[in-house]
DNA sequence: GGGTCTCTGTTACAAGATAACTTTTCGATT
DNA sequence: AATCGAAAAGTTATCTTGTAACAGAGACCC
């Protein structure tokens, strides 16, 4: 229970299970989306940017009908598409990751451009912790290798308590 | 490619992806189901064993909507909740496992009680094959560990090409 | 042979996702 | 600056997946 200096940024260890700076989290998480767009040549327009934002505001996962609801209450009512398109352009450069578990999505919380990410899921607070998946991806590799698959994209999630939780239930 | 052994029976290796006596895999997932219940006072039913019985004629997932249809073709018009019902219990019990990625259902091929096995999902031909998950769990234990966090249930699923559509996409 | 409990049948609906087409916006080109 | 083409947003309709809730039938236990 003795993890210290994680709140000095978003991108290392289990950010969303750990106490930290949470607006400034978001803030670096929407100006590392701009700066990664601006140099790629991707328009992160509007709708994308505040579908970012919404995901951003907590790190559990939100369905797309729950990204949807909070487009509404901001005035248009925009349909499914609208929430979609924007969650798979967030999910198809690596701003976030859909959890299939859940059906679900949540801010990337990484900056560097890890692929399939292993994510813990608390089944009470809802959060979602990102991390690396390099010896899980090793053992898998080596597993498929073994039988003669090839392997494309990996699903890695693990349900169960996050350490705040843990701490409320014992007590 | 050199994998020879592997049609003895159901239960080890990547069976899903080997040519093998499947009739026989059929009867006796049927057969150990049966004893299994019967064991361990559970009622295999006429419909939980009819959806058995769909899920094992290929090893490809099947959706709830696809079982129901197969259900429905064979007279009586079956409403989901059947459907439902009988693949929860399948899963619940070991007999059947969900494929979080296509929201669908395989039955099992690993005798023994495993949990939360390891599957690789072949994105041609769309068999799955089920193996051990030992050395994944041991690095997610670690993983979790570290963080302090309580793993419940894990869900790992690579999706790729099996030997047999490597093959044949290669050539 | 009555009571309880589990399973099945049925209705209705909630939640998640996409197809297809139109309109708007943006950026590039002349 | 006007125009053209591509990409994104808006819109309608529909499809797939999953459940809540309750009524009836069957199995099992004393």
């Amino acid at each position: 229970m003795a993890r210290s200096d994680t709140s000095k940024g978003c991108g290392e260890g289990a950010i969303a299970f750990a106490p930290h700076d949470h607006a400034r989290c978001r803030r670096a998480a929407i100006e590392d989306a701009r700066a990664r767009c601006a140099a790629a040549g991707l328009r992160l327009t509007p709708v994308r940017e505040r579908v970012l934002e919404i995901l951003l505001e907590s790190h559990a996962a939100l369905g797309a009908y729950d990204v949807l609801r909070r487009l509404t209450d901001e005035g248009a009512v925009p349909q499914p598409p609208i929430a979609y398109r924007a969650l798979d352009f967030l999910v198809a450069h690596g701003f976030a990751h859909r959890i299939e578990k859940l059906n679900a999505y949540v801010a990337c919380t990484a900056s560097a451009e890890t692929h399939d990410p292993v994510f813990m899921i608390c089944r009470d607070c809802k959060a979602v912790a990102e991390l690396p998946s390099a010896p899980v991806a090793r053992d898998l590799e080596r597993e498929a290798e073994r039988i003669g698959f090839d392997i494309g994209r990996t699903v890695v999630e693990a349900e169960g308590l996050c350490p705040g939780c843990r701490a409320e239930s014992a007590s």
